[in-house]
RNA sequence: GCUUCCUUAGCUCAGUUGGUUAGAGCAUCUGACUGUUAAUCAGAGGGUCCUUGGUUCGAGCCCAAGAGGGAGCGCCA
């Protein structure tokens, strides 16, 4: 019988006569082979007879060969495992050169591990990541469908040019050296594939206002591209982004779902990640030795983790912050790069990291200036503000962005003619306005940023698989 | 895009004021040992000191340009 490592580990079969497909970890004392197989961060040992074995091939058992094992499990005499696999058969399916095999057994930096990203997933940190970020997508559906939302699929390219989230990747099959050209020596798209230039969708949002006016609760997730020339360890060129959208819901409807999401998700990977969380929070443990106290982190990860699922997030109006931030401190004391002296000021990385720190916990603000927002939000009866929030958490910043949209005709359009944006590029978005209109609102949460909070990893190009940011799109 | 730091063995790093043959730990290989858990012990091999140009009798070290990477900022999710 082939079980997985997982299934052995938790089932214990003991008695029972087992196959592994496994990858070699370790081989320690010509005795003990460490086998991984990547359903769990925990290695299955294998016991063999070396007296017994083929020299030649136990020579090929070396880190990162695939090997079968066939054996009887048993209790482990040694302390650190409850069970092993006393082997009878062992096969080499694939060699791996010790010589020229990258990873070792003894830690990578993660600069290192990124420049190997094809074999990255190897590592126990890596492969936890990744169990993660799966546990974190199968939970973000489990919500939604438990909650009667349906999965809508909005498009990756994209024929509209007016979403305003940011500078777009150019899709176009024409000959690069000599495009068709129109008579003002532009581009002539419509010789182009689809007869129009078309990019990457820079956000889902305005399909997925589409398909709330029929279904009621959408949401989409999937790629998103944005072509900014962003070096940080919170943006990537390609993420995934999650964005629901509900009719009849309000901007505090919003928040309550978006804080009740982010919880229940956060919940499930506590407890359906348990060994991975673990793993995680004592990596950063180590790591964080070798740092002064004050860069620390406040509590253990899986801590961290809990506080956010139990207690209530803060919401705090734009116009309360601005008075927090001006009385602060920080500002007083000119310690902010950006003093705030003014109501209308856009907010710095630095006052939303001082916010979520004065509040000791994650922070919703909400009702911004309208002109520092984008054209879709509900402008307020105050005909200053709309009703915009952002949800900022520890370490992370912006995790969600989200408004509650302008529903009246008349006023989306003017705020359409004020941001010199061209109604007829926007006529099918203007339609929903014009035919049974209504109350709605919607999020965009960036999924990497979740993933980055909930393993405690800190640059975001360590939490997918293989990240493209300017300059690279490696594998 | 801006600011700043870094680049020396497979990996992580040390390398004094510019001075003879560039070091360590881990990894790898060889041997010993064998119920190990970062196994242990002995030995060996392994270098385009990121690249190019310059200063100098002499450059890993100084200067300039370029490449790659990290952190921070802006833009945002």
């Amino acid at each position: 019988m082939t079980m997985s490592i997982k299934d052995i580990l938790t089932q214990k079969p003991i008695g029972t006569t087992l196959e592994v497909k496994a990858w070699v970890r370790t081989f320690r004392s010509n005795r003990f082979i460490a086998l991984s197989d990547g359903s769990t961060i925990k290695t299955l040992q294998a016991v063999v007879d070396f007296e017994n074995l083929d020299e030649e091939v136990l020579k090929k058992v070396s880190t990162g060969a695939a090997i079968r094992v066939k054996g009887d499990l048993l209790s482990s005499q040694g302390r650190g495992q409850d069970v092993e696999l006393q082997a009878t058969e062992l096969e080499v399916l694939g060699e791996s050169n010790p010589e020229e095999y990258p990873l070792q057994p003894k830690k990578h930096s993660l600069e290192f591990l990124r420049d190997i990203a094809h074999l990255r997933m190897r590592t126990n940190t890596f492969g936890a990541v990744m169990r993660i970020r799966h546990s974190l997508a199968y939970a973000v559906h489990h919500y939604f469908n438990s909650t009667q939302f349906y999965y809508l699929h909005t498009p990756i390219i994209t024929g509209s040019d007016a979403e305003g989230a940011g500078e777009m990747f150019n899709v176009s099959v024409l000959d690069k050296k000599t495009p068709p050209l129109k008579e003002d020596g532009s581009i002539d798209y419509s010789k182009d594939f689809f007869e129009k230039e078309t990019n990457l969708t820079v956000s889902g949002q305005l399909e997925a206002e589409l398909g709330a006016m029929a279904l009621s609760k959408v949401y989409t997730f999937g790629p998103t591209f944005r072509a900014e020339n962003s070096n940080t360890s919170r943006h990537l060129a390609e993420f995934w982004m999650i964005e629901p959208e509900v009719a009849f819901a309000d901007l505090n409807d919003n928040m309550d779902l978006a804080e009740d999401f982010l919880k229940y998700v956060i919940r499930y990977t506590l407890e359906h990640c348990a060994d991975d969380l673990e793993f995680l929070e004592n990596r950063l443990l180590d790591e964080e030795k070798s740092k002064p106290q004050k860069d620390r982190s406040p509590h253990p990860l899986r801590e961290k983790l809990q506080f956010v699922a139990d207690n209530n997030f803060r919401r705090v109006s734009y116009t309360e912050a601005i008075d927090i931030l001006r009385n602060s401190k920080p500002n007083k004391k000119k310690k902010f790069n950006y003093l705030i002296d003014e109501w209308g000021a856009d907010l710095q990385s630095e006052h939303e990291k001082f916010l979520v720190q004065h509040f000791n916990a994650p922070v919703i603000l909400f009702d911004y200036p309208a002109s520092i927002k984008a054209f879709y939000m509900r402008l307020n009866e105050d005909e200053k503000t709309v009703r915009a929030m952002d949800i900022l958490f520890p370490g992370i910043g912006e995790i969600v962005g989200g408004s509650q949209r302008e529903e009246r005709h008349d006023v989306l359009l003017g705020k359409m003619n004020d941001f010199g944006i061209d109604q007829e590029e926007l006529q099918w978005y203007l339609d929903t306005r014009k035919f049974g209109t209504c109350v709605h609102s919607g999020f965009g949460l960036g999924f990497e940023r979740l993933v980055l909070f909930v393993t405690g990893m800190t640059n975001i190009r360590d939490v997918i698989p293989f990240p493209r940011t300017p300059g690279n799109a490696e594998f």
